[in-house]
RNA sequence: GACCGAUUAGCUCAGCUGGUAGAGCGCUACAUUGACAUUGUAGAGGUCACAAGUUCAAGUCUUGUAUCGGUCACCA
């Protein structure tokens, strides 16, 4: 009784773990050591490790996915760094484009302030201030995450470095004949005021009214009459025998919304016989395939609908007035004039939205700078095939190839403030562009006419895309030649066609190497009934909370078990209580072993049934979770590791330590030392998903436990 | 339209190359001045969606069916 008040352990043994009172301190270990720098680690390092952070967006808080991938990708960073690999984990934050613009919008919009009635330059100022303060903020937030990256390499998406490398690029795209600048039709937001890549409109399901319209001879079907206008070529397939006695270049004078017009036969293939009629008209300024049909029959086109989605005066009366006000009365003025069909109220199809402001999507033609991607697809493919880039499941890479195999040009340009400025200058007569990054060009190549700036900025994922390489300062560096190609791309599935496609193309198409050659890719964090987080839902669950409540470690082991790679997993808060308990049930197995080992004879004997024990149970433990680690199944080496401790460790080994440690002598010493590297290889193995409670530990250790002062670089056990 | 995934305990989910099922939470009973109540012990609860096939043996492989979910493409 009167030993218990003097344990032989550490004060801080004495009350439970509080992670609240240490992780601050920890994560300082850690930073001042300057073992997150690879140029600082211990030891002789030969082979390489390296991984590119995705960088948050600086535009919010860090969400429940940031908590999963820094959790993630700190595993993979903090073992192999015990494994005595050079390593090194990049850090970044990212402007996020059109993403941040949207959000600043709606600030604006709270304030009573629109970006219409302010200057880019205003604009984009405003931006800067709002990015920098949020990068701050998140930066501290990965901190508390326990992120074991190098801050001394952060970088931002706007830095000079990665605007280099993008302006760099963008030269040689031009110079190999893969870039070039034209009218073409392009997904255009009402709203915004930009234009959209393909990926970035949402197609939602719609039942809207089908018409029916007569059209000379020919009943000709729309879900959109008031793009009707100007439509004076009808088509039809060259092999429909209703059609037979019509010729292609045929003139036809008919009825239309304001009066007569001439319209032109026009065959081609891309008329559906099976589609109503089999007879259409086209309106070549705002819709894809017509437009494509306009070129090939060389066409006239003009724009129905101006950038702000209102009719322009080629619809006479109805000018001015926007789409959806427009569409019934103009069908109210065809029915009146006899020329209504019929209509079919249950139409169902599917339109293209903002997959911000889910509008809809206006296709107009416009001039963009465009990239060639077929060529730069095949090389990613090439490089999936011989192997030197290859996926973590099969799926991702098929679904990689699918993709890569029918891909389109690539509209770069946007028409945004808050990006980087496209080095080009356009010619004020004939829309020539010129890629000029001295801004020296002053007269058009083609007209010599004048030019002006080209007004736009990139699109975020094209220098997104290019990451890896301002990352690793390409061409030069020495982290360049040192860490690119890169070990692991360890990103959200979601993101694999906007970014992880683009990173293998440009990096490809810049260096010749893939800029990583693995791709890791986990899925969405879902509330715990599986449920998308969303403010409107209230389900949203913020990591720093969590944290608050359990500790990091126990949130990173939430994250982490019974969590399969590249599946969506649900985030529980009971669950990560478990794991609280766990770092509680590790502190008093510590206060046990250094109240039993303070002793401890160093160097003495194990009996041989001791070492038969060792032999038997913690070799083969180590070498699965070793194995386990390497193939990236971090959750079930995860569960492995919970219950070696819990289970075998504590219920188990420290039981029937007890009555052995009582026998005193050369038991009890061989116990004591079992006892001791049970503990230590435990904490080792437990490091990488819960770094701080097993490094708050190994700090209270004796010195002669360890092979190095701090957990995070000694040396994974075998 | 094309492709993909899922269907396992009350809930949310693991289960790798095939050998009669696991985790967390929840539930029941008992214990407890003991490293730990952020505990321990014991227990209830699953014909692993359905059908057929391969096999000595299938949650695990093959085929089909049903239900749910996702991605891509497109529509005059």
């Amino acid at each position: 009784m009167e030993e218990k008040q003097q344990p032989n352990i550490p004060e801080v043994f004495l009350s439970p773990y509080d992670p609240q009172n240490h992780e601050d301190n920890i994560y300082t270990l850690w930073q001042e050591s300057g073992f997150f720098n690879p140029d600082n680690l211990p030891g002789e390092r030969t082979e390489k490790f390296s991984i590119v952070m995705p960088p948050p967006n600086a535009n919010g808080s860090l969400h429940a996915g940031h908590a999963l991938f820094v959790t993630v990708q700190d595993i993979m960073m903090r073992f192999e760094r015990m494994r005595g690999k050079k390593t090194v984990w990049f850090p970044g934050a990212d402007h996020a484009g059109f993403e941040t613009q949207v959000v600043y919008e709606k600030k604006l919009q709270k304030e009573g302030r629109s970006r219409f009635q302010m200057t880019d330059e205003e604009l984009y100022k405003e931006i800067w201030d709002f990015t920098q303060e949020n990068k701050a903020f998140m930066i501290n937030q990965i901190k508390e995450l326990g992120a074991s990256c190098d801050w001394s390499r952060l970088l931002f998406t706007l830095d000079e470095r990665v605007v280099n490398v993008v302006y760099q690029t963008f030269k040689k795209l031009e110079e190999d004949g893969l870039l070039y600048r034209g009218a073409r039709i392009v997904n255009w937001c009402p709203k915004h005021q930009t234009s959209l890549s393909n990926l970035e409109v949402d197609y939602k399901e719609r039942t809207d009214p089908f018409y029916y319209f007569q059209y000379g001879p020919f009943v000709i079907g729309t879900a959109r009459p008031e793009t009707k206008f100007g439509d004076k070529y009808v088509v039809m397939h060259p092999d429909d025998a209703r059609y037979a006695d019509y010729e292609h270049g045929q003139k036809i004078e008919l009825e239309w919304i304001n009066g007569p017009i001439t319209a032109t036969v026009i065959k081609d293939e891309a008329g559906d016989p099976e589609m109503g009629s089999g007879a259409m008209t086209i309106t070549p300024w705002h819709s894809g395939v017509d437009f494509d049909i306009a070129k090939r029959h060389n066409l006239d086109y003009e724009q129905i609908i101006d950038w702000r989605g209102k009719l322009l005066p080629i619809a006479e009366e109805f000018a001015g007035m926007n789409i959806t006000e427009a569409r019934a009365k103009i069908v109210e003025k065809l029915d009146q004039k006899g020329l209504l069909v019929k209509v079919d109220e249950k139409y169902e199809h599917s339109v293209p939205c903002c997959y911000k402001c889910e509008r809809e999507i206006e296709p107009q033609i416009r001039e963009q700078w465009f990239v060639h991607m077929k060529p730069l697809a095949e090389q990613a493919v090439a490089a999936v095939d011989s192997g030197e880039l290859s996926f973590t499941t099969d799926r991702d890479e098929r679904i990689f190839r699918d993709w890569m195999s029918k891909i389109e040009d690539w509209n770069i340009s946007r028409q945004i403030a808050w990006g980087i400025k496209i080095p080009a200058k356009v010619c004020t007569k004939c829309q020539h562009g010129m890629v000029d990054l001295e801004d020296s060009i002053t007269e058009c190549a083609k007209c010599q006419s004048a030019v002006e700036p080209d007004p736009d900025t990139f699109d975020t994922w094209f220098s997104s895309g290019q990451w890896p390489l301002a990352v690793t300062d390409f061409p030069d560096s020495q982290d360049f030649k040192d860490f690119y190609p890169t070990s692991v791309m360890e990103t959200g599935k979601d993101i694999i066609f906007f970014w992880v496609s683009r990173m293998v193309m440009l990096g490809i198409y810049q260096t010749g190497k893939t800029p990583f050659s693995k791709v890791y890719l986990h899925g969405m964090v879902r509330d715990k009934h599986g449920k998308k987080m969303s403010k409107s839902k209230g389900n949203v669950i913020a990591p720093s909370e969590i944290q608050e409540k359990y500790g990091t470690d126990a949130l990173r082991m939430g994250l982490m078990v019974n969590n399969a790679p590249g599946t969506d997993m649900n985030l529980d808060p009971d669950k990560v209580n478990a794991y609280k308990k766990f770092a509680n049930k590790l502190w008093n197995i510590t206060r046990f072993v250094l109240d039993n080992t303070h002793d401890y004879p160093a160097g003495s004997e194990h009996t041989p049934e001791d070492q038969a024990f060792e032999d038997e149970f913690i070799v083969p433990a180590v070498k699965e979770i070793t194995q386990y680690m390497e193939k990236d199944r971090f959750d079930l080496a995860a569960e492995k590791i919970y219950h070696f401790v819990w289970d075998h460790f504590a219920s188990t080994v420290l039981e029937e330590s007890k009555p052995l440690l009582a026998e005193g002598g050369l038991v009890r010493a061989s116990r004591q030392r079992i006892l001791l590297h049970y503990l230590s290889t435990s904490l080792k193995m437990l490091h990488p998903f819960m770094p701080f409670v097993t490094e708050t530990i190994w700090q209270e250790l004796p010195a002669e436990m360890k092979d190095h002062e701090i957990l995070m670089v000694a040396k994974w056990p075998k």
